[in-house]
DNA sequence: TCTCGGAATGTTAGCGCTACCATCGCCGAT
DNA sequence: ATCGGCGATGGTAGCGCTAACATTCCGAGA
């Protein structure tokens, strides 16, 4: 009795209510008003309305981290990204989101802002806290990272990419076959002396592979990569450092526009279509902003959004295939 | 004797390794094996060596959601915005995530796509994972949702607004004095017949009252407003239904270069500064594209990421100024 | 020699919830 | 009338960890 009192006093006493405090207003047990929450068909009605009243009354709000270590299942899943502030990453995650949240998952974000030891912390970071799967861009890019994920018997979606010996499942396009047919169709355009901007991360490396290796096979003189830092303006000042180039691939839509910018300056931008553009130039991401400049952007298309989509479809079923190759198009407008 | 043994066996049994087995392996006691992750220097050198062996020997990985059930710290943070493929608030969140990360915090993100049902849904669904704040763009848009967050006794960081009552804490600007301050600029430049595009959502509409109210003041014509769907496309066409329109004032810089993409179809776009443009215009978000693409877009500079740093230092710190201002300036470009 | 204090480690008792099984009526079929 | 079966509800135990309090042991100081 003494028991009861202290429990009932805490009950009302907290600011938070539990589940046992709505069970003990509705007069019912503490698992019936799970069963309210959980699974409310296999309430008689009455019952049910009674304990949805506690509920109101108390201003019950589940606990779902204690649910999850009782149930063993968190309803929420892992994403890494290089960066959120990139806005193909961002799509990816929108697209990710928009069909898990409607399932009851909660996304845990995190990013690894391309630096590996980081991307292998987060990975732990994500990890300890139990999602039911992983997705992130990319592979990891250590051993370590690599490990822990095997380890962690959860599916993990690896994205951006179509790496040969995945984890578990893969939503992504070939980096490399992007690279070659931007190289196909500038050669095809009578372009002779290419160059390629971007990143070092792993998928812009693998672009430019692909890029280097198709101009190669055509005996065009080799090309000239130029690696820069993750954001558009640094895009502007590469022009100088490219002197007689007359095709640029760049690996993301952001550098492309930058790059366009640096050109306009230089004057060496035409507002008609690819044939009078005295450097033509391809993005990679079909950025909304690419299609509403002038000269309007061409770019390979990637359907982030898709990829997000499909990764999250990946994680919840865990038969049929699992490596979806989401493919790529090459979008030609006026800039190249 | 017995249940030892079936522990023993559980445990050796396991997909992922427990605390537990980590003790057990170790020779020491649980409670050790926890003080060894938590607080490594109150544990003897010799015993710590010994426990992180056994925990690389292993492959432990902290189960965060059993330590934060028992501790009643989830070392997480809610996070709400209506988009995460809008620029702007990517920067938000990748600003408060470039500061609780490193503190060992992790992101719950979850997206109200600007509709106040899933929003208030949302809040619940974060609310049940025991954040232990709450970062969100805007206001709760139900009573339902300011209730959800007051019940919930945790700091609540309202952002990208500066509400006459805050929940608890702000890190924003004047959404409406921004809408002044781009109205007194462009009558200054002489325009008359002026008109605002963009969302519908609580702070477009705040931009729109300020600007409007700015423009009566000064005898005027009443200004237009068109309400545009939240994409740079929709600002293409937004010009045929403007017709007269001097400047525009746009509540994003996607929606301003939407717009002056489709200025530039009706040949009412130059090269040239300012006054010389046909229709001025003026965004807001400081998005990189606006400073790339010719004209270059006059807009409000708003420190997105600045935003999410103050609001992650505000729920850390809950003592000190709780409304911050942010501040937001005019950036003076070609477009206005 | 004895105490005292502090460092190192252990014991106990939950955190709030759910899995699993048990119980209790009550129905229709036999 | 008996019994199986089923719908509704409850009891028990435990998820993996940590807070709070023991306990042990050792050396310094009286």
């Amino acid at each position: 009795m003494q028991s009861d009192l202290t429990v009932a006093a805490d009950d009302a006493a907290r600011l938070v209510p539990t589940l046992s405090a709505v069970a003990k207003r509705a007069g019912v047990s503490p698992i019936t008003a799970s069963r309210v929450v959980r699974t409310p068909e296999r309430v008689a009605p009455a019952t049910r309305i009674r304990v949805e009243q506690a509920m109101r009354d108390l201003g019950y709000v589940p606990n779902l981290v204690a649910g999850a270590l009782a149930s063993a299942r968190t309803n929420s899943v892992g994403v890494l990204v290089p960066t959120i502030a990139n806005s193909v990453f961002a799509d990816t995650v929108q697209g990710l989101s928009d069909k898990l949240e409607p399932l009851g998952f909660s996304v845990i974000l995190a990013q690894s802002g391309y630096d590996p030891a980081r991307e292998e912390r987060m990975l732990a970071a994500l990890l300890s806290r139990r999602p039911e799967a992983i997705i992130m861009v990319g592979s990891p890019a250590t051993e370590g990272g690599r490990r822990l994920l095997r380890r962690a018997r959860i599916p993990v979606v690896e994205t951006w990419e179509l790496p040969e010996h995945p984890i578990d499942a893969v939503a992504g396009f070939n980096n490399c076959e992007a690279g070659v047919t931007v190289a196909k169709h500038l050669i095809a355009q009578g372009r002779q002396r290419l160059a390629f901007i971007g990143g070092d991360d792993p998928r812009a490396t693998r672009r430019w592979s692909g890029f280097r290796d198709e101009i190669r096979a055509h005996g065009l003189p080799e090309p000239r990569r130029l690696i820069l830092p993750h954001d558009a303006t640094s895009g502007v000042m590469a022009h100088a450092s490219l002197p007689g180039v007359d095709a640029v691939f760049a690996a993301s839509d952001a550098h492309a526009i930058g790059f366009m910018a640096g050109l306009r300056t230089a004057g060496l931008l035409r507002s008609g279509p690819a044939h009078e553009q005295p450097v033509a130039v391809i993005g990679l991401g079909d950025l909304e902003m690419g299609r509403l400049i002038s000269p309007s952007l061409s770019t390979i298309g990637v359907h982030g959004r898709e990829i997000g989509g499909t990764a999250a479809t990946l994680t919840l079923e865990r038969d049929g295939e699992r490596c979806v190759d989401i493919g790529f198009e090459l979008l030609l407008r006026e800039s190249g």
